[in-house]
RNA sequence: GGGUCGGUGCCCGAGUGGUUAAUGGGGGCGGACUGUAAAUCCGCUGGCUCUGCCUACGUUGGUUCAAAUCCAACCCGGCCCA
């Protein structure tokens, strides 16, 4: 006879895109709520298993929504395990056919891995922090060179049998690339059963993804019951857009905002995205309810910006922020506080103008900073620069001036 | 291993001996407009303290006054065969 469903709480609900097994019905296997519920009973802690493969410096937005949800775990009273995925990292994921795979160093990769745990946290300020590391038993940070560096050859071929091509095919983007003709490296295979393999050594009840991981956090329940072990809950949460509303944000792709931004230039990129993103940005990056923001758009956006700058550097500074792209927008730079500073020690006077802006770094390449003076891109102070060539004699003449390229990059120059 | 087709700028993709930093599209950036948006229109889109110079069409070498374009070897990939 079938149990009452138990209706889940609604932090785990906020954002949820998947859940999978889900049935309405079903013992502490098949429905997440009633295992949430079993362990309370035995006062055991859900370990919830997030996987982050340290291959680049910085973390953004789109990683953060996943952590957010982790965290919600945290502060439910369960475990989270997150797994640094230096072992992978470190061979370099081959997805993207022809780029290099650049073979990092087990160094960058120890070094990639203590910059994200300083970006979500770790040894800050506890309120500031993206995952409790304080609380005792809330959080193991595990890395999977413990496990996956010494498999053998028998239990690597053993793994490799538990999965089939046909499946590997199945997948999205094996499928994909398969079928247009990209080529697909054999060890790519192997990756989604090392990353459920991740979810055996760790005994994880639950692993969080987004939505592309599906197959991948499948395969760990795959490999959990090959191993006699109970089968995980795969949560997965939306894929987030990046700025240009289209493409998911990646680094790569150059629409992301990064965790340790500063307030100005996050609460600037966040109240410009499209209005069709503000919603899914609230819920995903924020505990606001949707239905409570102001119907006209622009303040939408605006109240989305300053939601989650707060949420990342206080309110206190993401009001200042906030403040000052008005000032920014409207022109008068001089009253604003929050203006990055651009160091004139590092350029040589005499000084030509598209010189300077390469030099102090508002521009990648000087002729860019050509294009961007003829385009009429520049302004000191307000005031358009129209030759490329203008020069500056000393740094004292610009001293405490700022500088501009297009509507939203400033650099006030200092010494 | 054999056959065959192919490797061009951020991406796709033209170009098959000579005003070629290389058509076109996408993307990106900038300008106008606007809601600091979208849509639309216009411009730009290798680098260099730049009236010029340098580096670019998988790699290396060769032919030529001249090569992304011809030749050779090599590297890498798709497909078919084994």
């Amino acid at each position: 006879m079938p149990e009452t469903p138990i209706t889940m709480p609604a932090w785990l609900k906020r954002g949820m895109a998947d859940l999978f097994p889900s049935g309405q019905w079903g013992d502490a296997d098949q429905q997440l709520a009633t295992r949430l519920d079993e362990a309370r009973e035995q006062n055991r802690p859900l370990r919830i298993k997030l996987g982050i493969d340290p291959t680049g410096s910085d973390l953004h937005l789109g990683h953060s929504i996943l952590f957010r949800k982790l965290r919600a775990f945290q502060d439910a009273g369960h475990t989270a395990v997150l797994i640094i995925g230096d072992f992978t990292a470190r061979i370099g994921d081959p997805t993207g056919k022809s780029s290099t795979r650049v073979q990092l160093t087990s160094e960058q990769v120890e070094a990639n891995a203590k910059t994200y745990l300083a970006q979500l946290g770790q040894g800050q300020s506890a309120e500031r922090a993206l995952l409790d590391f304080t609380t005792p038993g809330r959080l193991e940070v595990r890395r999977n060179t413990e496990w996956l560096a010494d498999l053998d050859l028998p239990e690597v071929i053993a793994l490799l049998g538990t999965a089939t091509v046909g499946q590997m095919l199945a997948k999205e983007d094996f499928g994909n690339r398969y079928g247009s003709g990209i080529p697909i490296a054999l060890h790519e295979f192997l990756y989604p059963l090392l990353q459920g393999y991740d979810s055996v050594a760790v005994q994880a009840d639950v692993e969080l993804g987004g939505t592309d991981q599906k197959f991948n956090v499948a395969m760990g329940r795959d490999l959990q019951r090959h191993f006699d072990q109970r089968p995980q809950f795969g949560l997965l949460l939306p894929i987030l857009a990046g700025l240009d509303g289209v493409q998911k944000m990646s680094k790569s792709l150059a629409n992301t905002v990064g965790l340790n931004e500063d307030p100005l230039s996050m609460y600037s990129k966040l109240e410009k995205v499209p209005d069709a993103l503000v919603s899914s940005y609230v819920v995903l990056l924020t505990d606001l309810d949707p239905e409570v923001l102001p119907v006209n758009p622009r303040e939408r956006q605006k109240a989305m910006a300053l939601a989650v700058t707060a949420n990342r550097h206080g309110i206190a500074a993401a009001e200042a922020a906030q403040n000052d792209a008005a000032i920014l927008v409207s022109g008068s730079q001089d009253e604003a506080a929050s203006v990055p500073e651009a160091l004139l020690a590092d350029v040589n006077f005499p000084a030509k103008a598209f010189y300077l802006l390469s030099a102090i770094g508002l521009c990648a390449s000087s002729s860019e900073a050509r294009r961007q003076i003829k385009g009429g891109a520049v302004r000191l102070d307000g005031e358009k620069i129209t030759d490329p060539n203008l020069e500056f004699t000393d740094s004292s003449m610009l001293m405490g001036k700022v500088l501009q390229v297009g509507k939203k990059t400033f650099r006030r120059l200092t010494r």
